[in-house]
DNA sequence: GACCAGGTGAATA
DNA sequence: TATTCACATGGT
C-alpha cells in the first residue's frame, strides 16, 4: 500500500519568470532549506515542501498547498513589483532587479523570524544556518517529508525551557542571553498586534533584548510582510556609499533615506539589491 | 593573525 | 544626543 502522504501530496505550478526558487531561497531571507533531488527541501515552522524548476515552471510539492501558496506569496503579482524597480532612477536598482527578477518575498512565521534574525546579528549566513539547524534538532518536533527526517522550528515555550549555557553550547556566542530573555518574554505575554502600523510594530519589537533596528526591520519584512521596511546591514551600507553616493553614517538615517525613496516597495527593492550586492 | 559576518547594548563624553 | 567598544564564534 502507498503511504497516506502519497494521496495528499499536491503540486503548485507557477511560471518561473517571477518565481525563481534558487534566487528566492538564496537571497538571504530564509535559512532553513537544503538541496534535494532537482531542487530544494524547504522548511517553515513544522511544514515542509519540495520545490524545483521544470522548464519554464517552478513546481512546489507539498501536502499543505494552502500554507505554501501563502508562504511563497503566490497571490501577489510580481511583474508589477519588477516593473516598479525597472522604472527607478538608479542604475543599480534596475541591474539588481534584472538579475533577481524571480525573487519573491516569503511570508514566514513571525516567531521563527524573530529568533532567526537575533541569531543573524554580526554573523555570517553559513553559521546562522548551522545554529538554527542545531536548535531545531535539539528542541523541535521530529517530522518526516518525502522520506527525509527534519525537525520543526521550536515554539517559544520549548525555547524558554533552556538556559543560557544550553545556547552557548549550541554555538550562540554572546547571543545566548538574548535567546533566554526573548523566549521568556514571549511566554510571559509579550504579544505583537499584527494590525499595528509598521513604525509601531517596529517600536514594539525594539523593546526585546537583542532586537535592534536592523533585526526589527527584517522581522517586519519577512515575518509580517511589511514591504515598507528597508533593513540596513553592512552590505546595504556599502551599496549606499558606492551606488547612491550617500554620506550619512547613521544607519537610522540611511534606512529613512531608502524608505523615502521606495515607500511601499522598500522591502522588494532591498532584496533585489542585497542579493545583487552580495554577488550571487 | 587580522579581519569580517544580514548588529546590539552599554559605557562614555 | 552622538561615538565608541565589547561581545563569541567560525570562515577566509
Amino acid at each position: 500500500m502507498f503511504p497516506l502522504d502519497f494521496y495528499s501530496m499536491k503540486k503548485l505550478i507557477y511560471d518561473s519568470e517571477f518565481f525563481d526558487i534558487k534566487d528566492t531561497l538564496e537571497c538571504g531571507q530564509i535559512f532553513r532549506f537544503k538541496p534535494f533531488k532537482d531542487g530544494y527541501l524547504i522548511f517553515s515552522l513544522g511544514n515542509a515542501c519540495y520545490a524545483y524548476k521544470s522548464g519554464d515552471k517552478t513546481v512546489v510539492e507539498t501536502d499543505d498547498e494552502e500554507y505554501f501558496y501563502k508562504f511563497f506569496d503566490l497571490g501577489e503579482d510580481y511583474s508589477r513589483i519588477f516593473g516598479y524597480a525597472m522604472q527607478c532612477d538608479f542604475d543599480v536598482v534596475k541591474k539588481s532587479a534584472s538579475a533577481g527578477k524571480g525573487i519573491r518575498i516569503l511570508r514566514q512565521d513571525p516567531e521563527e523570524m524573530l529568533y532567526s534574525f537575533i541569531i543573524s546579528q554580526n554573523n555570517n549566513i553559513p553559521r546562522i544556518k548551522g545554529i538554527i539547524e542545531k536548535t531545531c534538532s535539539a528542541l523541535g518536533d521530529r517530522k518526516e517529508f518525502m522520506g527525509e527526517e527534519y525537525y520543526a522550528f521550536p515554539s517559544s515555550e520549548k525555547l524558554a525551557e533552556k538556559d543560557e549555557k544550553f545556547y552557548s553550547e549550541l554555538g550562540y556566542g554572546y547571543r545566548a542571553g538574548y535567546m533566554t530573555a526573548v523566549s521568556k518574554a514571549m511566554t510571559e505575554g509579550f504579544k505583537i498586534d499584527d494590525s499595528l502600523p509598521t513604525a509601531m510594530l517596529k517600536a514594539k519589537l525594539l523593546t526585546l533584548k537583542g532586537v535592534g533596528p536592523k533585526v526589527a526591520d527584517c522581522i517586519s519584512l519577512f515575518g509580517y510582510h511589511r514591504t515598507d521596511s528597508f533593513p540596513v546591514d553592512t552590505w546595504i551600507e556599502k551599496l549606499y556609499v558606492e551606488d547612491f553616493g550617500g554620506t550619512e553614517k547613521d544607519r537610522k538615517k540611511i534606512t529613512e533615506y531608502f524608505q523615502n525613496l521606495f515607500g511601499e516597495y522598500s522591502g522588494y527593492v532591498q532584496q533585489y539589491v542585497f542579493f545583487y550586492k552580495r554577488g550571487n
